[in-house]
This record gives C-alpha cells, structure tokens and sequence, in this order.
DNA sequence: CCTACTTGTTCTATTATGTAGAACATGATA
DNA sequence: TATCATGTTCTACATAATAGAACAAGTAGG
C-alpha cells in the first residue's frame, strides 16, 4: 500500500546513487515505470528540496536534503557517539584507517571510519554496505550468533554469488573466529590489504557492531597485528560497557 | 500533487529528528494528520525498511537507511570530495576545529568538520543548518553575493528573529568582511568560541562554500587568527580551482 | 476490581488522486 | 528538412488513499 510513497522512495534512490544527473526517460525505464508518472513523482521531489534540476531542465539529481535528514538519524546514533572516541584512539595509536561496522540483514554497513594518511587504494566508505560474508567486519558479527541464525545468513549470502565461496568452509572460518574473539583477512575484500575485525559483544544477543583496523599487508605485520588486536578487544570491550549502560 | 509522498517524507523527517521513538498520535498531533492515516504511512515505511518498530509495537523510529541513501549522495558531492585533503592539512597545522560550510538559502548547511582534540562544548554537528547570518561561516557566504541578493537574504532571515539583529548592522558587517576576504566572529555563535571563515569563490558566480576553523578565543589569540587566515585562504583557492576545474 | 481514558488498529463509504497510455511539443541529429 | 528521442500535457478511468468513526487493547486511578 501507499504506492505513491514507495514509487518516490525508490525514484529518490535511484538519484541518489547515480553519478550523473538522470533524465525521466532514464529513470523510467530503470525503475520500469510509465514517464508521466516519474515526471509528477520528480515534480514532487523538486517541490519539497530532495531533488533538483539540473540547468538544461532535462535531468533531475539528489539534493543534499536527503543527506541532512539522514544526517539527523546518524548522530542520534548511540553506538557510533560511543565508539568515536576509540576509534579516534585507535587511529592514534596505530595510525591506520579504522572503522565501525554493524550488521544488517546479510551485510555490514560502515557506520565511521577514520582514514590513515594514506589510505587504502580501494578503502570502505562511511555508509557502504558489502555482504558480510566477506570483508573481517562482517565475519566478526557472524560468528557471534546463535548457530542456526549464523547458518541461514551465510547460506543465503553464498548462494548470491558465483564466486567459490563454500557455505561450509565460511562457516568453519567463522568457528575459528568465535573460538580467538577476532577475525583477519588477509586479502580477502581489498587486495593486499590485511583488515583485524572484533565484535562488539553484549552478553545473551547479538552481537552489536564490530571495529577494526586495515591497512597493507606490509606494514600490518604478524607482530604488529598481534599487538593491535589487544588494543581493539579492549576498546570493543569498553564500547559494550558504555552502551550497556545506556540501552538495557 | 502526490499528496501521499509528501506525507510519507514529512513523517520520515520527523522521526528523523525525533529524540526518542514516536507514537502513532504523536506523529498524527505533530503533523496534523489522521491516525489511520499516519498509521499506513508508517506501515509503508516499515515495509521499505526506513522505519522501524519498537520492541513495544507502540513506537517508531528510522532506520540507518535514510542515512545510507543521503551518505550516496555526500559521497560523490564534489566540493567535499575536493576540500576534505586540505580540511585535513588545516587541523593537522593547527589542532583546531575545522569546517566546510555551504549556502542553502538563508541557511548555511556544514559538510563537514574535523574536531578538535578537546573540542569545543557547544560544536557544530555535520548535517547541522543554521542560520547563515549568525556563523562566521555565513557571512563568508552572503558577503560574496550581488548587493541585490544579499539584502533580500538578510532581511528575509533577521525578520524571524526577536534577538537584537539590525540588518543594517549586518549588511555593514559584510562589507567589511567582503574587503577583507574573510569573517570572524569572536564569541557570535558559540560563546567563548572564536571562528574564521574564507569563502570559496569562483569568479562570477555566487560562492561554493566556505572553510574555516573555530576554537577557544583563548587559543586563537590575535596572532594566530592572522597567520591562521593566510592559510585558510590558501586552501580556500586551490579549493576553487580544484573545483573550477571539474564543472565550468 | 471496576471504570475512565488514552492509544493503536480496523472498517467503510466516499472521492480524490494518482494511473497509464496516447497525443503533443520540443529540440537534437543527420 | 525529416526523423528520432525525449520531455510535457491531457484525459478517462479505476484504484487507492482518505477521514471519521467504531472497535480493541492496554493503563492508570480510585
């Protein structure tokens, strides 16, 4: 129901991650609806400051506004208002790129990140969302669910994908994970880039959030990754004391 | 037109700025809205994931989704992607707050902010809008635009206000702030807080945005603030170019 | 324990409102 | 100039959203 509502939802998505501005002809037939009505819905998008037109009058993008409501919603937000100031630490001491990621569904989604200096050729974004499965963030978040829970969303995420990634083998990474409390790709999501990952626990659910640190393979050698992982267990400790308190 | 979209977004908006989640006859009070009405809306936005439910299915609150459209569209916003290298290079020089501010009508709208390692008490949030005759980062902004325009903005905001806002006083204050390339408020905003700001300009057109650093007015003493200027205006020109360069 | 009150949900008649498809306008391309 | 693609407007139509009330389910107070 509310067929209006979705269709302009999904028409303002669709702006959202365009990189150029789109025509209605384009969105028409992205979204695979008839032109008259992507045209009222972009209208009504214009009218109320989501979207814009572009000055030929013939392509309509985004506006911030969608950034700035959304940008509301973030910053009420209790687990990345806890966890700034570790990352911060984090990156201070490491001086690597460090992030916050929480699970949603079968992906993670990076709630902050603090880039190093020179941060990775193909680095995560503030706001990405990759399937779980994947990159040591999300593998940190799986292995700390219940069994059953863990099986469906791995088995769902595998099947999407034609790349070999045994269901079973994950889910054997995924114990060792648990058992040592973090989990490390090597160069698993980006090429050459080693990433530590450890959940943010809280005792009886899930886990909330995971944090970690990536960075080349060079520089985050056995020892030093071996000394990180003591820095990162302890701020994701200290993280889940603070929202602990907070949110019963 | 699209009555239905409007709704859907007005409600979206204010669980965005909500504190706490809302009830079905908050929203509906709030809005101005029928219960049923505000009761499919919501169900729609559950349903597209932008909204959730409290565990007491009496509540409502968004989700991280809007967030992750709007962090889409911040991402490829170009400005942004231009300044953030020389934000960077500016709080690494002088351990201060540092800002990117843009004009979105009478409103300033801040991009992006780097804190200061203690930072101020009362600090800007990115997302945050104000009104653009107050911040440093505003004046910036309006004392760059053609007379004509910069009148109607001024009046148009300090009508709004019952505070002592003379736009006469104000339209003085920009043109002092127009020949000398930069603003300054010394404890307009934030109290105790001093901040400079230094328009982006590109020749002929209104500004972009501007950059700044706000701190303790204890910290940024008379000779900080100058030397502090020639770097920020130093950014603030290649910002331009960068800029000039990519869309004519 | 019962009564009032608030709040969420469902129902229904009504009509407005958005729909689809085509026709029209516009402007670019060859 | 003719053709094509694309944006815009129109219109008859039926769907889909509306408002208001009625109903259900808790809550609080006496």
């Amino acid at each position: 129901m509310d067929a209006t509502l979705i269709k302009g939802l999904k028409v303002l998505e669709a702006l959202a991650d365009s990189d150029r501005p789109q025509s209605v002809t384009a969105l028409s037939q992205r979204l695979d609806l008839p032109k008259s009505n992507i045209h009222r819905t972009l209208a009504t998008l214009v009218e109320t400051g989501y979207a814009q037109r572009h000055e030929d009058l013939r392509r309509y993008s985004a506006t911030l506004r969608t950034w700035e409501v959304g940008a509301n919603v973030i910053s009420r937000n209790f687990l990345r208002r806890a966890s700034l100031p570790f990352l911060r630490m984090l990156h201070q001491e490491t001086h690597e790129t460090v992030y916050l990621a929480v699970a949603d569904g079968t992906d993670v989604l990076y709630l902050e990140k603090i880039d190093a200096l020179y941060p990775l050729v193909k680095s995560i974004r503030i706001g990405q969302r990759i399937p779980a499965i994947f990159p040591a963030s999300g593998l940190a978040l799986l292995a700390h669910l219940p069994d059953a829970e863990q099986r469906v969303r791995v088995c769902a995420e595998a099947s999407r994908h034609v790349r070999p990634c045994d269901p079973d083998a994950i889910l054997d990474a995924l114990a060792e994970v648990r058992s040592q409390g973090y989990a490390c790709t090597l160069s698993g999501w980006n090429q050459g880039a080693t990433s530590i990952a450890v959940p943010i626990l809280r005792p009886g659910s899930a886990p909330m959030g995971s944090i970690g640190i990536a960075g080349p393979a060079e520089r985050l050698t056995d020892e030093v990754v071996a000394k990180c992982i003591v820095t990162i267990r302890n701020c994701a400790l200290q993280i889940a004391d603070l929202v602990g308190d907070d949110i019963p």
